[in-house]
DNA sequence: CGCAGTTTTGATAAAGCTCAAGATCTGTGG
DNA sequence: CCACAGATCTTGAGCTTTATCAAAACTGCG
């Protein structure tokens, strides 16, 4: 290893080295593999608020979720948007660490803790929808990091537009102050970014009605979707 | 809820809310849960590199691991820096998504994936352990997010030195990059937020060797050790 | 129709990145 | 034990991105 016995400078990846991370998507979306209570919220709505007792296990039948805490400041951390099918509510103690609101009108299923884990097919579900989780968090940091405004966005719009299923067409049910709180940036550069991408002829915009038009972001989400559990496999195409 | 619909108005917390998120430190540490093969390995030796096959996790008995990934643009992201007793290496898939590389003299019990479910302690402390990692990185993404560079490398040294368990004697096995790689800031302005707390004597610093002196960072500590799962109860004790 | 909440746009300032150059540290081999 | 080389750390100067403050336009719902 040439880059020094820390490995810290590593400007540019050499070709010859592991391909850099990128989230593969899951082959196959979960079913509803929770049993419990359907309860439906209006938006705005509460699921659980921070510090009740955590009882339940939620999977989304339909609509959004997003889950959130404050700072000491209070400033807010959109930790993640919870869209139809995926399992969100684990907590590590007996408190729930965040709140969790509606963003639209949505349907829940509610599933006791103790139920959760008595079913070994919604047990690895719970498994991998936490891992799921994590990856997703961890390519975000990755983008808080290192991105752009510009680029934040772009991989916010695909990576929504991909997990909706919705070739193109979003309508997003969050705010941008929502956006900017998930992506690290003031709702005012998540507008200003917006427009840019407008002026640019990479969106069409109408209120929260989102199209995606230009190869410039559908290329990306190209790139995001290309792999699958092949990446030792494959050479990297990069760039 | 007055701050409106979707609850994106909230630039400060106001009584009677919710305490802030703080990562609840866990009361116990982990003892050496995993079965397997003890390795030894050597600073700057690779544990695991990215998309290698996934086929056994890890725990460690003493030394310290850092998991990194690169980004498209071959920046390096550090996920995480694992300490004694910590247990690392979960994946979703059957290739790994990270690198892990050892930072010192370092050994670790390997686990085989299918031994680590078969017994049901270390299945519940493989999931606890992954609980941890998940709340540990949401923490880190609200310093990322809306910290200086002071706050971050505060909450840095204060989050290690209680999970080192050094009572504000820390033995760094990590370099200037590793940290800011870590934080979301470059080496530069880790090195010079270092020097800032010497020049203001919050710490003391001989190379790697870091003492916590005063209060300003020692303080925060206490307030990260000071909650249990009890924070629904006591009154947050904020400010 | 009006209001509360949201989105957009503009102007300004500051935090931290980048580039650059020394200083210091660590391990190795003579 | 010393000198050397590679790596790491420190410090400086300038610049860019984006946060912040402010205000106007828009939107949806009662």
């Amino acid at each position: 290893m040439s880059a020094g016995l820390h490995g810290a400078v590593v400007p540019v990846a050499r070709s010859g080295e592991a391909p850099p991370a990128r989230l593969s998507r899951p082959d196959r979306r979960p079913g509803l593999v929770l049993n419990g209570t359907r309860r439906s919220f209006t938006p705005g709505s509460t699921v659980y608020a921070h510090s009740e007792p955590a009882e339940f296990i939620y999977q989304v039948v339909s609509g959004t979720v997003r889950t959130i805490t404050l700072n000491r400041e209070g400033r807010r951390i959109v930790h993640g948007f919870h869209l139809t099918g995926e399992i969100f509510g684990h907590e590590r103690e007996k408190h729930h660490h965040s709140s969790a609101e509606a963003l639209e009108r949505t349907c829940l299923i509610q599933c006791p803790k103790s139920l959760a884990n008595s079913n070994a097919d919604a047990a690895e579900e719970l498994w991998s929808s936490l891992l799921l989780s994590r990856d997703r968090t961890a390519e975000r940091v990755m983008y808080i990091i290192y991105g752009s405004a510009f680029e934040k966005l772009a991989y916010f719009l695909v990576d929504l537009a991909w997990r909706k299923d919705s070739s193109g067409r979003i309508d997003l049910p969050m705010s941008r102050y929502d956006i900017g709180d998930y992506l690290g940036l003031s709702s005012e550069t998540v507008s200003r970014t917006f427009t840019a991408f407008r002026t640019r002829g990479l969106i069409s915009t109408n209120a929260r009605q989102v199209r995606l038009l230009s190869d410039d972001i559908q290329r990306m989400g190209a790139r995001l979707r290309a792999d699958e559990d092949d990446a030792a496999v494959r050479p990297p195409t990069l760039t």
